[in-house]
DNA sequence: CTGAAAGCGCTAACAC
DNA sequence: GTGTTAGCGCTTTCAG
């Protein structure tokens, strides 16, 4: 910029207000200005603005997986929203891991974003408190913090859990099983109790052999499948906990002989066409929603800690209609 | 780190020296400028940081739609080599429009990232030339640059589309659809060539109506699907050109009595269960390649720009074996 | 082993 | 309209 000035022959400041559009610059300096940047190749090193500004227009995304199809879009929701903001969105995969969830989380505060959106992994969240107190507005997506107050816009897992066993139930079922993430997540542990809840409702007893939580790796699932199939008090049907298990338990389903009843929690590409019943949730109102929260705080909002709980929808496709095999 | 300073008694430059573990301080020492890192919270400021030395520790990378199933993997491919290089990655979606795409871009350059991975949108890309004089290295993926030298990672479009095709001949088909994306995008013309060398080689002629160009919209492809079935000289098998086109594709051959052969570019979630054959690219092997090469850059390598092509693999399911309805 | 001073490239606040 | 000065928070250089 120095160089600019040299080569304009005129002062610093005219070429920030060059470089930045600002009033006040005659027509005639700002073109011999302007002649100077292109001659250089200069950018203005955005680095230097933001530690004059204290704003770096960006706001960091912790996730779990950037590659799972559940969070592709989540994250696009919230770049769609920082652009309108003029925001750059630097996001990061914590692995399903808290500890690098944590180291994520702060690389991203020592980086100063305005703000951060988090999926959280883990279950403690008071190391961010200094960096929310240092005024790096916080919203959990998904999955609410934990041991802090902090804003969440979550689906409603405990209700789509529910509505998903009434409906099995409905169509004649009595043995349902339930195979979820690890009892660390939220959101595994939401849908697990609105199971329960829905087979309390219809005066059901749950035996222990029908439900399965722990990790979605294919291997995991298969065996929880295999086991609730083949014990002495099999299931008729089985309710998935989030996408993977939905995924892998299809597959698995698709290779017995006996039908077994099935609803999916997410909604995946191609369902439709297997005839997979689902209760879907809107993976990408999720990440707008949240983003739009944390813009509202970045913008000066300042109220208690909200929580946001977005509906899910119950989608008959075939699958969740079957009635009890014989 | 002044506040630090002047709590623990000590000079600016010890404190600088603690927070970056640094040789030369007494352990007595250190421990003083920990406790008043602790009690005052402080973290540092990379933004300053970043100023002082140059690099940002960071990447970023453009590509179209982090919503797009195939885009998610290849981020995170990305992403992982990042961290193992302890950079975070910035990315931004282009939309698959040029002007977007180098808006981003040269935010992403403005923020001074050390490096950019870029999934061009548009076909020009001279625009990148000051800045990667100015030594920000740049990986292509998936498509090449367009009127610069640079490196670039792309998957083998010509050969998958040709081998793809092929199949379909070596199953008895003879009038065989070409369905792709926008003529303006790379991989869409390299498909198609390799749809045309296929056909070629087993000496058949191309009908134009057996050819369509255009948006992945599903409306446009559905048009397009019917158009090709129901003309006066009908398919009797259709190749797609990606995977939104395959997803679309399979839906509209799904609600149509008449069998269609069919093949699609780049595998999907459940197509195995589904019995689609596709020609499979490695998204992730694509991101995890382009990273590679930008780190390499970035550790002083400099040799002239070079074209990295990864194999695609036909994988038969079903669909891609029918023969010739009647 | 430690610290003071200079400066990275920019913008805010005030001159002129 | 335009230029000058100070300083954002850190690291580098060099002196103690």
């Amino acid at each position: 910029m120095k160089d600019v000035a040299a080569r304009a022959g005129v002062g610093l400041k005219t070429v920030s207000r060059v470089v930045n559009g600002e009033a006040g610059v005659t027509p005639d300096t700002e073109r011999r200005v302007q002649e100077a940047i292109e001659a250089l190749g200069f950018r203005r090193n955005d680095s230097a603005r933001v530690l004059r500004k204290g704003r770096t227009a960006s706001i960091g995304l912790v996730l779990e997986d950037l590659a799972d199809p559940f969070y592709g879009p989540l994250s696009r929701a919230v770049e769609e929203v920082a652009r309108a903001h003029g925001a750059l969105l630097i996001n990061g995969s914590s692995a399903e891991d808290p500890e690098r969830e944590q180291e994520l989380a702060l690389a991203l505060c020592a980086r100063r974003v305005d703000g951060l959106i988090v999926i959280p992994a883990g279950t403690d969240h008071r190391y961010l408190e200094p960096e929310m107190r240092a005024g790096i507005a916080t919203v959990f997506v998904d999955r609410p913090a934990g041991r802090i107050d902090a804003d969440a816009v979550l689906s409603d897992s405990f209700g789509g859990a529910r509505a998903g066993a009434a409906h099995l139930i409905a169509h004649g079922h009595r043995r349902i099983g339930f195979i979820g993430d690890q009892p660390r997540i939220h959101t595994a542990v939401e849908r697990l109790r609105g199971y329960r809840a829905a087979m309390e409702d219809a005066g059901l007893v749950v035996d222990d052999a029908w439900v399965s939580l722990g990790s979605t790796e294919p291997a995991r699932v298969r065996e929880a499948t295999a086991a609730m199939l083949g014990g002495p008090n099999p299931v008729t049907a089985i309710l998935a906990g989030n996408n993977r298990v939905t995924v892998t338990a299809v597959r698995e389903l698709a290779a017995r002989e006996r039908p077994v009843a099935f609803v999916g929690f997410d909604d995946i590409e191609l369902a439709d066409l297997l005839g997979i019943t689902v209760i879907a949730q809107d993976a990408a109102a999720l990440g707008r929603t949240a983003a739009e929260r944390l813009f509202r705080r970045l913008d000066g909002f300042d109220d208690d800690a909200s929580r946001t709980v977005l509906e899910t929808v119950l989608i008959p496709r075939g699958s969740g209609e079957l009635p009890p095999a014989p």
